[in-house]
DNA sequence: TGTTCAACTTGAACACGTTCAACAAAGGAG
DNA sequence: CTCCTTTGTTGAACGTGTTCAAGTTGAACA
């Protein structure tokens, strides 16, 4: 609230109020000039630091992925197993996001478009994107024991994909303090350590050398 | 074009307007106004047959469904392998859809929403959901040598996830004529039909049932 | 034929996100 | 001090999706 130019000011009275009436009525409903008015501003003004109202949203995102990352190693220390390191980090994620999920779905929305940069697959989003898989390579570096050395490598940007798909889901969940999701981990979880775990399995070898090249070539083609 | 009705005609003659307003245009540059005066009908007409714009595409989404129901016997007569048949089907999807990727984006998008009637998991689609799954159940159920009883109930369901989740790689897909998300179902194909053909090995079987009882978990969440 | 009524059609009006030309304040440079 | 540039601010206006009260049509019935 307190920036030291008069601009900052403005901007983060801008935010606050945003932030307070998304809480409070929701995404759609929270009009840019019920922002302005409420942050003591003309509806112009608003325009002039935030290029769009989808842009309100970009903001709170970064704040708690600043978050996630610090408070990550905390909940991570003493937690051995994959699927224990996986489910806190998730839970983690769910704590700094709970309140914000009423309105999570009209962000979300615009994130689906790979042609916005709010998108997670988008080249603007790279160094966020980088910096999640960079929380994934945290979780699975401490694992003990260790996972496999075949799936060593691409395991960080497979679970974030995974990551991805929970958040998805997530999203879409409306059960009371989305108890759906929060089972849908715990369950899943353990899965993917047990196939981790497998990973030298003869049977299962070529699957998962399909899976790490075609991980390859479609990260090629997209380039 | 030619509905029996009056207002028969007036639908078929909007959705004719929009979708080749769409297809010339992409769907955020096409309004209403613009459906309507192609049409030769108001714009207030058009909110008669169509509660919103998103609304719209659906009877375009319904339409191409419709097709794709008709022309998949075709395309799997002959064919034994759960992955060829799997191949085969979103083949003939990608086929159908081809013409509208360019503004699939601007559908997909409001389709993430899940308050929107048009997400594939809303209350709304549901009538379609059970065709698209009826349509797996069709690939499932011609595969020679049968698959395993373990997944067999199921897997149509399960497929229809997947497909779901190639969809939304389709959407993203930005490379000549789709041809990540071609390589993308050439190569996991043969993977489902290797793990389907697993299904019975030991050191899969708690995972199986582990995914089964989820799956039934969570819709009765969801409900 | 005349009446009725549901199906259909209309265009003005509303609220919204966004843009824009115009203006004000702040802060140097001379 | 005056002038100039940058930064900040304004509210009217535009085009959009959507709604609605009011009208029209046409087929079924008396």
């Amino acid at each position: 609230m307190t920036g030291r130019t008069r601009g900052e000011q403005t901007k983060a009275a801008i935010i606050d109020a945003a932030l307070a009436l998304f809480t409070e009525r929701g995404f759609d409903a929270t009009t840019m000039r019920a922002i302005a008015e409420s942050a003591g501003v003309s509806l112009g003004n608003a325009y002039y630091y935030f290029r769009s109202k989808d842009e309100l949203v970009q903001g709170f995102y970064d704040r708690t992925a600043v978050e996630h990352g610090e408070r990550l190693p905390a909940v991570l220390d003493g937690v051995d197993g994959l699927a224990d390191r996986l489910t806190a980090h998730l839970d983690l994620w769910f704590e700094l996001m709970a309140p914000q999920h009423p309105f999570a779905v009209g962000f979300f929305r615009n994130a689906a478009d790979p042609a916005s940069p709010l998108s997670p697959f988008s080249a603007a989003s790279a160094p966020a994107r980088m910096a999640a898989i960079a929380l994934m390579e945290l979780v699975v570096e401490g694992v003990v024991p260790a996972v496999p050395a075949t799936v060593r490598a691409q395991l960080p940007e497979v679970l974030w994909l995974y990551h991805m798909g929970v958040v998805l889901f997530w999203v879409h969940d409306r059960s009371a303090e989305q108890a759906a999701t929060r089972l849908l981990v715990r369950r899943t979880a353990p899965m993917i350590e047990r196939v981790v775990a497998l990973a030298d399995l003869p049977a299962l070898q070529a699957t998962i050398v399909d899976l790490t090249t075609l991980l390859t070539d479609l990260k090629a083609m997209a380039g």
